[in-house]
DNA sequence: CTGAAAGCGCTAACAA
DNA sequence: TTGTTAGCGCTTTCAG
């Protein structure tokens, strides 16, 4: 079959122990033999297996990568910074889709432990008490991204999603804004629920406007949905749009335009993503600026600080957002 | 530590053997001992660790995906469907980005094969002898994604992009174009130098219109090149652009745009991806439809035979592409 | 600085 | 139907 680090200690005249040392790096090896032994490895054509290695030392230097769907723009965007990150620290991902269904994403918890990964980066709506029993169950690191968890007990990266809510109802209101109309991802989702509508509902009210229900519209993200939005929405008369991601606001901005009004002449609408899309679109969107590729690149970062058993100071991180005003606002 | 396989036998009163047998769902086991085991594998929480089982079996039912850019919906997209199959077929993915470096390619080539994936599938610009070499080295499967291999040896995934540059010519020219600006992306990829540029300019001769050098612009699929396309060919008179991707084609479109002209009225414009981008913007997007998932899940179902080591007639797998026409043209 | 040897947790003959 | 026993290829004490 192909070489192993035996028949290489054999060919050198050494043993396995010190092929095992030049391999690793290991500077406990007289520099002739090293010399000896590297020669030998080029000869063969030996390349040590990982799987043996992971055995013996119990680290695969691999980690499990959860992601709701990896062709939506915005993970694929996190997920650029993880995979960047995590080959800095050599590490390698098994990537998976979950579709953000709880038994699909508690399988591959399941499968990737079983894949004895280092650690597991986890992207997904919702952290329930399964999530959290498969985590403590399973006994390596877990950060989440772009993902609450609602006790604060996980470590994540996110931004401040209700501070950013409140920057945009701000700037508006001084505007002279008064109606609202918020097209906003699934209210299961305790970003959605809690931090944004929270933060709108909220900030609103500093501002003495109430944020009536039927002007709120829950979307699943999609473009269809936006366009489902703005046909509900237009009825009641709001002068802009919150709206929760790039895709629904196309929708929207569209779904405007098809019903003769102009983008952001007769509606303004504001984003919440800034995935590349918002820049490659007329008009382009303004939208709350996440910084995606930093917050997977952070959180890839966290893990393998927590693989590596190093302390950690602050295991909630909270990147800055920043308001982006393109042209779908005036 | 964790329970392994010895307790779970021990804990049961039978051998490893037998504990093994009945996680690998061979049928050698009588119901009675199975429902002893499966109870104290329950009891005990018993997980496989797919580590050793690797080593030991020479399988380790995960395989490598080279990838250009995860971040970039034309891959994000092929990926899904690449992830999709391979999940069917219970398989992992260990996903990492090339850039198209090849230094990086042949490096990653190495690791996936260190880290013992049952295949690869690769998608890249340019297949070259050292990556014929590295494949032929590592010896386990290789599919190519939406990526050729000039000599044809390689499994591939692909459409005709000849066919369809071909597809694209005539349809313009019997709408009576007859002045074309071509943008492609980088020439040093065969895909583009030997299948699409050649196709547009053999179709173009076919009804006696010769290319000029002049309206060929080569971009690196991005936006921005787009936008430099259109100002560097606009002079030269085209009536229609076959742009090289859906990024490019906006970037075209909008430069058109802000030199006061509009598409589809003063220009055509034609892509040659149709990604989710193409439906989403407006005008959307004329495009050559690439079948992107399928792409990706055919490649991965390919891959899959191989290593299971069926029979496959057809190593180069073309799937048909389709014209789609929307608001970029008339 | 180097080697011997005991595993890591599992699969896969081979026996029984 | 079940158990015994070698490994799989490497890391990691422990000696020397």
């Amino acid at each position: 079959m192909s070489v192993t680090i035996y028949d290489v200690a054999r060919e050198a005249n050494v043993s396995m122990a010190t092929v095992s040392r030049v391999v690793n790096g290991n500077p406990n090896v007289k520099p002739s033999t090293r010399k000896k032994v590297v020669e030998t490895i080029d000869r063969l054509g030996y390349r040590p297996n990982a799987v043996a290695r992971g055995l013996a030392s119990k680290k695969t230097t691999t980690v499990g990568v959860v992601i709701p769907d990896i062709s939506n723009s915005y993970y694929a965007e996190l997920a650029r910074g993880i995979e960047d990150i995590a080959t800095m620290y050599n590490y390698n991902i098994i990537l998976s889709n979950s579709d953000e269904n709880l038994e699909r994403e508690i399988r591959l918890i399941q499968t990737m432990s079983g894949k004895q990964v280092d650690g597991i980066l986890f992207m997904g709506s919702t952290i329930t008490a399964r999530h959290k029993h498969e985590f403590k169950f399973i006994n390596v690191p877990v950060v989440l991204a772009a993902t609450i968890d609602e006790e604060g007990e996980l470590p994540s990266v996110n931004i401040d999603y209700q501070a950013a809510a409140h920057d945009i109802v701000e700037h508006l209101v001084n505007k002279n804004h008064k109606k609202f109309g918020i097209v906003i991802g699934p209210l299961d989702e305790p970003i959605n629920r809690k931090l944004k509508l929270t933060g709108y509902r909220e900030s609103l009210a500093e501002f003495n406007i109430q944020l009536e229900d039927e002007c709120v519209f829950e979307g699943d993200y999609s473009y269809e949905s936006g366009v489902e939005a703005f046909n509900t929405l237009k009825d009641k008369c709001p002068t802009v749009f919150l709206v929760g991601s790039d895709e629904m606001a196309l929708g929207v901005i569209h779904a405007a335009s098809d019903s003769g009004y102009t983008v952001p002449n007769d509606f303004e609408v504001i984003s919440f993503e800034d995935t590349k899309l918002a820049k490659m679109v007329r008009p382009r969107l303004s939208t709350v600026s996440q910084p995606l590729y930093d917050i997977g690149a952070v959180a890839m970062r966290l893990l393998t600080k927590f693989m590596k058993k190093e302390l950690v100071d602050n295991h909630v991180v909270t990147l800055p957002h920043r308001m982006e005003f393109r042209e779908s606002t005036k």
